[in-house]
DNA sequence: ATAGGGTTAG
């Protein structure tokens, strides 16, 4: 027997359906209604689908009333499109609602709701939940539902869960799907674990761009910047062509070590070849942080000034960058210039605002951003504005105030913050302040070195040499763990050059010793004089019972001496604060060598010229 | 037929 022709109006509601024209398809959905008629599934399928482009939630809700109102037994391939046009909505009450009445559900329905739940805010539980589920339910996952669990587990923040599902998906066989490798590696990244995902990465016989993008940007995110790196440049001789995304976490990866000749390399990368890639919000602004955080403002500001689109990040950025290499005046300008036609400001902006208030010692300014940050931008001060303030008060020397702000915080302080309010007893020589404020941040982090440390350097700096032993035999008592060496490193070309204190074995050290004891005899004619007591009873200087002449911050900025180029600032960066006695030896190198030394420390920049910082002595 | 992975600012 032959099919029978569909009926006019049927194929009339086909064709208004294959022409995209929603109105005339819902008129034309009534008449079926009204004559009891039936189209084909797929004419269904592709109404829900213009419903979600056309974001008609209403007549997507009429569609639904449509296919279940006939007597027509139900198809699960419908009920599915109609789960993912809610899902689609946001609506998520509505697709468990259709969900929880199926008579049948597939692994598409049971994916859907899996994917909705690990997406939307607060319900990964939920989606992890209902992959236990489906299994109990004799539905078999498949890979797009493991892709999906897989950013549940990181929301979730359970390592446990994450390893389960990693073992489920071996199980079933799907490790090696392109879609789940890619998820693992950035779930095992997210959380904390680019090692793991590594090994999911090695055992990858093929794979594509993204899962290349997902250990890239798994160590980049984790700070391990040379991993990434070194990934991206075997990505691109296996073959593959980057991403924007690649691109992306390589310069965060360049970022996060300084590394601006790379991070340059791919910066013009990115503009001679791709004009998508040249286009890219998010890439650009990683150019401009790049620049930023290599101490580049200028680069940075050009970059800046190039792009078509900006928005809040990256105004955020450029604020920010400017105000942590000591051009608070351009930060504050560009802020101003933000008000007038940039997007509105966020609360990460004003951080960067603050910031730079903070670092000019504008305390006017910064009470009043801080007072009308709620009324002007509508951002409710957190703990990082907080510590803003703190810092602001503190340079200024108004320590009681800062305490007194902290105090009335209506968030807990937390050890940051302490922190941050101790580094100004330091510089303003209050140690019975210190010590009180020592004791909170150890109520807090009883193991804090950091606390210790500053603690010591702060009776240092009043040179109360019994205060130095008592805060020394107390982290004694207490076994408090020593941290991280300092370490300093200089870029050049391709290559990074790293130095510890009292670690010779960079094949230049003889040269570089010599460099270094030029620089001491030069500046020594000009009145440089080591404090060598201070220094002594530094904590912050690694390694004591070296000679702080060995300092890493020192060895790395001879090094750079020796293969400096005319009119290029010389470039260091430091995995821990700047010693004062390497600050102030910086500042006599720019000033007897007439050349500019730009020192990135873990927490700001120190832009040496002519004899002075940018930092103006407070960090 | 319907469901899935990577990227930016403090």
């Amino acid at each position: 027997m032959r099919p029978l022709k569909p009926h006019p109006i049927i194929q009339h509601f086909t064709q208004l359906v294959r022409m995209k024209d929603l109105p005339s398809a819902m008129n034309a959905l009534s008449s079926l209604d009204n004559h009891g008629l039936r189209a084909d599934p797929v004419a269904y399928a592709d109404l829900v689908k213009l419903c979600i482009a056309n974001r008609a939630v209403r007549q997507g809700r009429l569609v639904h009333l449509h296919i279940h109102a006939d007597a027509v037994p139900p198809e699960t391939f419908l009920d599915n499109n109609l789960l993912n046009m809610y899902v689609k909505f946001g609506l998520l009450d509505d697709a468990r609602a259709l969900f929880d009445a199926m008579p049948e559900r597939n692994v598409v329905s049971w994916t859907t709701m899996v994917s909705a739940y690990a997406r939307a805010r607060a319900s990964s539980e939920e989606s992890v939940k209902l992959l236990n589920l489906m299994r109990r339910d004799g539905v078999a996952p498949n890979m797009f539902t493991y892709s999906s669990v897989l950013r549940a587990a990181v929301a979730a923040r359970e390592p446990r869960m994450l390893g389960q599902i990693h073992c489920g998906a071996i199980k079933h066989g799907l490790e090696s799907d392109v879609f789940v490798r890619s998820a693992l590696i950035d779930a095992y990244a997210k959380s904390g674990d680019p090692g793991d995902g590594f090994r999911v990465f090695n055992e990858m016989e093929t794979g594509d761009v993204f899962v290349w993008n997902s250990i890239i940007g798994g160590f980049a995110q984790n700070g391990r910047c040379d991993e990434a790196l070194r990934l991206f440049v075997e990505m691109k001789r296996t073959g593959f062509r980057s991403s924007q995304a690649t691109l992306t976490s390589a310069l965060r990866a360049c970022t996060g070590s300084a590394r601006m000749e790379m991070g340059r390399q791919i910066h013009s990368h990115v503009v001679k070849f791709g004009s998508a890639a040249a286009r890219d919000l998010i890439l650009n602004n990683a150019v401009v942080d790049m620049y930023c955080k290599c101490g580049s403002t200028d680069e940075a500001g050009a970059a800046f000034a190039r792009m078509r689109v900006r928005d809040v990040v990256s105004w955020s950025a450029m604020i920010a960058g400017l105000a942590q290499n000591g051009r608070s005046g351009d930060a504050l300008e560009l802020f101003e210039l933000m008000r007038e036609n940039g997007p509105r400001p966020n609360h990460v902006t004003m951080v960067g605002v603050l910031f730079a208030c903070s670092h000019a010692g504008l305390v006017d300014e910064g009470r009043l951003y801080f007072d009308s940050m709620r009324t002007l931008f509508d951002v409710k001060p957190g703990r990082e504005h907080y510590g803003c303030m703190v810092d602001l008060l503190g340079r200024a020397g108004r320590l009681n105030e800062a305490l007194k702000l902290i105090e009335e915080m209506e968030i807990a302080p937390d050890g940051v913050i302490w922190r941050t309010l101790l580094g100004a007893c330091k510089v303003h020589k209050n140690t019975s302040l210190a010590k009180r404020v020592a004791h909170r941040i150890l109520e807090l982090e009883p193991d804090d070195e950091g606390a210790y440390v500053l603690l010591s350097n702060t009776f240092a700096g009043a040179r109360r040499w019994e205060g130095v032993e008592m805060v020394r035999g107390a982290m004694r008592d207490r076994g408090v763990k020593k941290r991280d060496p300092g370490c300093s490193w200089v870029e050049e070309e391709m290559r990074i050059h790293a130095f510890v204190a009292g670690d010779d074995s960079h094949p230049e050290m003889e040269s570089i010793i010599g460099e270094l004891n030029r620089l001491f005899s030069r500046i020594g004619d000009a009145g440089y004089v080591a404090d060598a007591e201070l220094a002594l009873h530094d904590m912050e200087a690694e390694q004591r019972e070296e000679s702080m002449r060995y300092h890493s911050e020192k060895l790395a900025v001879a090094f750079a001496m020796t293969r400096a180029v005319a009119g290029k600032p010389i470039r260091v960066v430091k995995n821990l604060r700047t010693c004062g006695d390497c600050h102030a030896f910086a500042k006599m190198v720019s000033m007897v060598e007439g050349r500019d030394i730009v020192i990135r420390d873990a927490v700001r920049f120190h832009h040496f010229r002519g004899g002075a910082c940018s930092c103006g002595d407070y960090w």
